[in-house]
DNA sequence: CTCATTAGTAAGATAAGATTACTAACAATA
DNA sequence: TATTGTTAGTAATCTTATCTTACTAATGAG
């Protein structure tokens, strides 16, 4: 962007613009593009702008049950490096091989590290410093996370969900095509999670904990028996489960009774009865509670993320289901950002930080 | 408040507050507030200023489905006057009856009307101006309210569906006392709905229809079964005609079959086993409803209105069924407007633009 | 080669607001 | 009763971010 460019958006005068912009390209802040056209159209041609993508880089990193992302990103939101590894046998393993990645990552790097954000398989309580409900990793329920890694990491630390993370991931995503400010991503794997996005912000809810529709009862439990929710019929571990008792029950299959979910999905398009059974199952499941969030939510579009999630065998029959349900459903789409989707949440939301304390660095020093 | 505090508060220089104290005085916005204390605490005393509240006035009305409430509110919120009219037997009628008693009641005033703030019972959207799903109301359901309103009154014009001004009206209620900006009201009458307060703020999801659970399923219909709804189970009227049902299915009861809602839930404490039975259908309806609306959008608490919801023995039993549905449920509360919570929550919703409104006033006089 | 057009700069003007130092008005205390 | 400490408010001056105006710089079109 030129500096008359950002006069004219700004509404400041020119002078006030070349001013800031002078002082910002002497702190380093902003430098000229290789880009900038020497000839091309009529006028004096401008001298482009951009951020030095360089001057700060932050750490990101997507906890999951297995597996780790870690990364470093700079401004522009590109991951500079990236790394995937096992989580380790509990938390603190896995925190201290984030920690070492981190560290030998950044030694390629010039400057500090001037921000964290990782994404945790459970809920972050902000107010008491604990993970809660983190089934998946042992020793992580009720971790003292930031505690933690603010003694052996260097800037402001961002604990997030890892849902939500995938939610804001989404968000960057879709980036300035479709200005959708208020959807909700689904992720549907081991687990299944919500996350959902107001007005470009994450929702967290008034206790932290929105978004814990894998709990959500498909209907009121009789007296004494179990109540029955979305996971025990949606979720990866449960799709296998019924996969095979139905098989056992003597529906027809070509498949295994240990097949994988892929295999499952895929097979319904052969016509395979147990597999269209599960699927109907989990997708008629998975629309009620969908419908539930829309009639109490109204959410403009759902992303489907997730092993599961991302299926489109998995997000057209939910459709299918859904149209059934309500009247004029949101529109439904299946995640491409795979099993990324919430380092890249990671990396918007920890740009988020950074641009602010940029920007207040900058009024800062200049008032001086 | 006095000058000094307000340069406290604001951060300002002492002498920039005065001045522009000064300005709104002399504009006739401020004045000295009669108790300004001459004595008292030790130094010189403050002269304690406060807004001039009847600078300007704002028209708040409810429509209900029967009837309707007008008032006219001054800058703090005070009802000057309140009108319960009948509605009519159309939307225009009922527009008409409250263009009429608000001209009428603005004649006691001096200076112009600054702004309207109108509840209607069904979803407004704005984009198109029209009132959807307006069923109580004949000749509602796709009236361009705006621009009706527009032609016939002054000041601008805020429509939103009762429900959420309710929710509004319940977070001025609550006020300063407790700060708690992340709520759910639900209002259980003839209809169900739900308003959402969210940081402060209304919430209105995607297309503006968020909080329609009065159509939530309370579990997935069977094949060709038609499906059931909270509504179905407890509004007002589903709960006459289940207990009417209930008396004919043999049910022991003192009451008529013809019994009204507070007779049914008075007589429940009497031990009627007709009145029981419904109630608890009513209330485990109401409770797997909420569970739904805390494991997706975690409310830090619910406060019930309407004529069912704000009666506590409602309130108690859904308490009671929710606590079996989840771990650890929100507080619930039955509210204490009654039937002015909406026209509180229109109050409310035009005393902030009125409030944007004259800050935005005087800084573009003061510019000048 | 000149002119229209756009980018950027220089120098003075303006005004919002801070700083400093004062006066005003009270309570507590000797 | 006079003094002292405390808080409220004002007067005069100064900073500084910004605008305005008028300029130069660099290009394409004719």
């Amino acid at each position: 962007m030129s500096r008359a460019g950002i006069a004219r958006a700004t509404g400041l005068s020119k002078p006030t613009v070349s001013a800031l912009v002078a002082d910002m390209e002497s702190a380093g802040l902003v430098r000229v593009a290789n880009d900038s056209p020497k000839s091309g159209s009529i006028g004096r041609p401008a001298a482009l702008y951009e951020l030095v993508p360089t001057v700060r880089h932050s750490v990101v990193a997507d906890i999951g049950a297995t597996k780790m992302l870690v990364g470093i990103s700079d401004l522009f939101g590109n991951l500079v490096t990236e790394r995937e590894t096992a989580t380790g046998r509990d938390a603190r393993e896995a925190l201290e091989g984030l920690i070492g990645a981190s560290a030998e990552m950044l030694r390629s790097i010039d400057g500090p590290c001037s921000g964290v954000c990782i994404g945790v398989p459970g809920i972050y309580r902000r107010d008491r410093d604990r993970v809660e409900q983190a089934l998946n990793l042992p020793g992580f329920d009720g971790f003292a996370l930031h505690a933690f890694l603010a003694e052996r990491m260097a800037g402001p630390i961002q604990i997030e969900n890892d849902v939500n993370l995938a939610a804001l991931g989404e968000l960057a995503q879709m980036g300035a095509e479709q200005p959708d400010r208020d959807f909700a991503a689904i992720s549907v794997g081991t687990g299944i999670g919500l996350g959902m996005v107001v007005g470009g912000d994450l929702y967290r809810g008034g206790t932290g904990s929105a978004g814990e529709v894998g709990s959500l009862l498909l209907s009121l439990p009789a007296r004494g028996a179990a109540p029955v929710t979305l996971e025990d019929v949606a979720s990866a571990p449960s799709i296998r489960k019924l996969f095979g008792r139905a098989i056992e029950d003597g529906r027809h299959s070509r498949l295994d009774s240990s097949a994988d979910v892929p295999e499952i999905f895929e097979a319904v398009g052969a016509g395979d009865d147990a597999a269209r059974t599960v699927l109907d199952e989990a997708a008629g499941a998975m629309a009620l509670a969908l419908s539930h969030l829309c009639l109490i939510a109204d959410p403009g579009r759902v992303v489907f993320g997730g092993g599961v999630g991302s299926n489109p065998v998995f997000v057209d029959a939910v459709r299918l289901h859904l149209s059934k349900l309500l009247d004029s459903p949101p529109e439904l789409v299946a995640s491409t950002l795979g099993r990324r989707a919430a380092l890249v949440g990671a990396v918007s939301m920890s740009l988020r930080s950074v641009h602010g304390s940029l920007v207040s660095e900058i009024l800062g020093g200049s008032r001086r």
